[in-house]
DNA sequence: ATCAATGTAGATTCATTCAGTCGTCTATGA
DNA sequence: TCATAGACGACTGAATGAATCTACATTGAT
């Protein structure tokens, strides 16, 4: 049930812009996104091209160049971004809503393993379709603030940090309820 | 978040020799598993064995050979099958409880990525860690008795049927509840 | 003892993913 | 106009997964 480096890749870097823009500084060069997460450059140079294709990103060429989100943040849902990369959610065919195709088995409407992998389809899509990309960057960077860290691409990330004490994630600690999850109670009152 | 088609094919033939334990028939060829879901039967071979190694299923060798179960459905958790074929169920290493992997981001407790993914890993494993082997056999049988339809394997299974009024499937339209899923509906108050 | 059917094992082919290399094009600023 | 920094593009190669091919070992029946 893997995610894709590329997948993986692409939403690091997505939510990195979505930090970039928030602190001022919408547009980051490849070379800073690789950096920020120690990624192959050209691997994601490949990538983000991809995601230029798809007008999720868009780009600015020469000297001063780089990447910044083509739409705002809460546009962009996490599920269709893993399905422009990976392909469907579903773990097989047969049960993908947005590209099905037929199994080899012998009779769909009975089979076990199809419901099963159904369910687990459904499972998937209700998180991945339910948040945006607002959304991660909103639980990354309450996090880091509540921790007394400096958020990245920030203008001030470069002078020395003082950590005004540590004492912070008071946040209970992420029960995982299977219905809601974590990033729903980190979220609070924010999500829908 | 693809299951591979060793996984895939492993899941499928375990069902199939739970169905044909059920009829009575426990011991299967790899040639008829591999027909019953139209398989490739020399990579079916190499899962099988993989699948022996690990104690989900027995082999006889010889003339009348074949694969039986190797201990009873209820006790196979279809979640250790796919961790033995596919491995961790988490998309990404850093939220895998069986075998976690540190990632390359700078922070994980400030990860917004791996909060998300960790949802998505919790809602796999509520799925896959909670159903057996009997449960997904119970279903599928469930639903060809319920069709008026022979189960494969049966010895009957060779003599003409007569397809007793088709009306079957009275079964609410599969509605998902994201928080039970359509397994659990159909196995009713079998499940638990 | 021999034969045929079957499981066991290893090598090999093919496609895809992941990653990296090299070179070109374009905008900026000196 | 020239140098530089960056996006863009084609290509190469390693690693993995999927599938096939060939040979070998075991068993039961004749």
């Amino acid at each position: 049930m893997k995610l894709s480096k590329r997948g993986e890749y692409a939403l690091r870097s997505l939510i990195n812009l979505g930090i970039a823009a928030k602190v001022g500084r919408s547009l980051l060069r490849v070379t800073e996104l690789a950096k920020a997460e120690d990624l192959p450059v050209k691997f994601l140079e490949q990538i983000m091209q991809q995601l230029r294709e798809a007008g999720y990103v868009e780009s600015v060429r020469g000297k001063h160049g780089g990447y910044r989100l083509a739409k705002p943040a809460t546009k962009i849902v996490i599920g269709s971004v893993v399905r422009l990369i990976d392909g469907p959610l579903a773990p097989i065919g047969c049960v993908s809503q947005t590209a099905y195709e037929p199994c080899n088995c012998p009779d769909e409407a009975h089979c076990g393993l199809r419901m099963l992998m159904l369910d687990v389809r459904n499972a998937i899509a209700a998180i991945l379709d339910r948040y945006t990309l607002a959304d991660v960057v909103e639980v990354t960077t309450r996090k880091l603030v509540t921790s007394g860290l400096p958020l990245p691409f920030s203008a001030a990330a470069d002078a020395p940090v003082i950590r005004r004490g540590a004492k912070a994630s008071r946040l209970r600690a992420a029960r995982t309820s299977p219905t809601e999850g974590v990033v729903h109670q980190l979220l609070g009152d924010y999500a829908i």
